[in-house]
DNA sequence: TTAAAATATACCGATTTGGGATATTTTTTA
DNA sequence: TAAAAAATATCCCAAATCGGTATATTTTAA
């Protein structure tokens, strides 16, 4: 997912997100190096923060979708 | 998520769904009665199997956010 | 109202997860 | 450039979650 591109364009370290979405920071570390999957919740922790949609953080806006 | 209702839509069960997507007639009842948390990768798989963005699939178009 | 189909739940071993600690890498600065 | 600091990755392990089988419950249809 654009999890890392997303964080580095807003200029943050992974220890300030873990920290402001209430996680650790080797979570952050896992889920940018595809180590871990994050579930649902997470997800949607994630683009609440950087406001982006699922979509767009999990790269599938080739494919838009956008009335459903 | 959205996903008793697509499923409902399409007039298909929940064990013809299961099949489909190569899992559990329960793993999906799970899905749906939300006991269980879907991942990053089950996410995608209803998803293009209902043809809808993730964003959809877990009710968020109400902030679309398109373009990202 | 019974039988069949569909859905939900119990149990359990296996897998995955989060968190602390720490190692490694990268960046800063003296 | 070398040392210090910051940032990131990895190890370990207990706890939580998961998938699968079996079965119970609910819904549908004859």
């Amino acid at each position: 997912m654009r999890l890392r591109n997303l964080r580095k364009e807003k200029g943050i370290s992974q220890l300030k997100l873990a920290i402001d979405l209430n996680m650790n920071q080797n979570s952050i570390s896992r889920y940018e190096t595809g180590e871990r999957q994050a579930d649902y919740t997470t997800l949607i922790k994630f683009a609440d923060y950087f406001d982006v949609s699922i979509d767009y953080l999990l790269e599938r806006t080739d494919n838009p979708k956008i009335n459903r």
